[in-house]
DNA sequence: CAATAGCACGACCGGTCGTGCTATTCTTTA
DNA sequence: TAAAGAATAGCACGACCGGTCGTGCTATTG
């Protein structure tokens, strides 16, 4: 594979993705691919060998995004709750900070995929889970750090944190409603608040 | 339309339901639901004018079966928190406990629709609308009669709640997490702990 | 200048989708 | 029991699906 076909892979990802989270894998067809990169559909998929392959890569591409926008920034923070706080705040909508116009497309997979069985569905499930551990490693840090409850169930409030998290999902992309955003933070603010230990609880 | 028409529709209407929670809106296409009803694709599509009225009358078809086996059985409880909470434990998982082999159709919709425009998307629309105005007014009932701080804000607990019933949507359907039961409950607990009004803290 | 390799193209495959139109079979009723 | 009407099946359609094949253009290399 020479230069200009890299440099087409990457823009058939990057146009790929937009169309992602706009219309979840299901939508994803390589005659919609093709219009969103301008080119042929047999000339797009001369780039890939199976139409599972192309959304595999395009959950790589999207997962390559998220570290750049989501997670790397959030790492700067002091560690512990500050760093957990400022990871779940990048999280919450990151696919329109990230300009993309779409939703999240592994929360959207999440529930197109779940009977589904095969290649794509191992993919997500290993993003989740990934993604699962890294909030709960960051959680059991701010337990550590002495800024969350000793006693606190780390699986449990990460569980509680998906939720937030689908609830503004639904919230915004479905129902539509302008006060989302201002929900997701005000549910997350009050989970903090009872996960809180007691000598940080006056801060 | 006679009288073995209207038991055939029936018949129609109640193995698309199954089909429905396995697979989600798009997956109930004429040739499959012509398969799970035993008869042609064309015998079956004389009963109705469109896909979509088809997947309307199913939706149509949920809620009178939910009707019966989750919002009717809870009302029976004691008004307001024990009310409260008969509906949310009927409401979790309720698909199972009904017999369907699949997830809640509804849910799945608010993923799989949230860009789509025209009447299915209004119909779930309305039915999430309607489920959540009722929700809010279980729990503002069980504010006014003591048993929740009177200073709750009604529509932000439910909007959490709708969180727990995603996450345990996902826990139980994509992870399979075998916890998924416990998890809710347990978050819910501890949303209901956090509500509960002075006077009722410790019951 | 000729040979080669990378890349994109249009045409086409079998299959499924929703949706008409027409014919046949069954049920009901006069 | 025969006519009427409802219920179902048969069949064809255009659109789109994932995927294959042969062809031509372009740029590099010998």
């Amino acid at each position: 594979m020479g230069l200009q076909g890299a440099a087409t892979r990457e823009r058939i990802l990057h146009e790929g993705l937009d169309l992602l989270t706009e219309t979840g894998l299901s939508g994803v067809t390589l005659g919609a691919l093709a219009q969103h990169a301008a080119m042929s559909k047999s000339g797009l998929f001369a780039h890939f060998s199976s139409i599972e392959e192309v959304q595999i890569e395009l959950l790589d591409h999207m997962a390559e995004v998220s570290a750049a926008k989501v997670v790397r920034p959030a790492m700067l923070a002091a560690a512990g709750l500050p760093r957990l706080k400022a990871l779940v705040n990048n999280w919450l909508g990151w696919t329109t900070k990230a300009g993309l116009r779409g939703g999240c497309p592994v929360a959207a997979a999440l529930f197109e995929l779940d009977d589904a069985e095969g290649p794509v569905r191992a993919k997500v499930l290993a993003m989740e889970a990934y993604w699962r551990g890294l909030l709960t490693q960051l959680t059991r840090q701010a337990v550590e750090l002495g800024h969350l409850r000793a006693d606190l169930d780390a699986s449990q409030f990460v569980w509680e944190l998906c939720g937030i998290y689908l609830s503004h999902h639904v919230s915004r992309r479905f129902l539509r409603d302008p006060r989302s955003e201002k929900r997701a933070q005000a549910a997350f603010a009050a989970m903090l608040d009872r996960s809180r230990s007691s000598e940080e609880e006056n801060r």
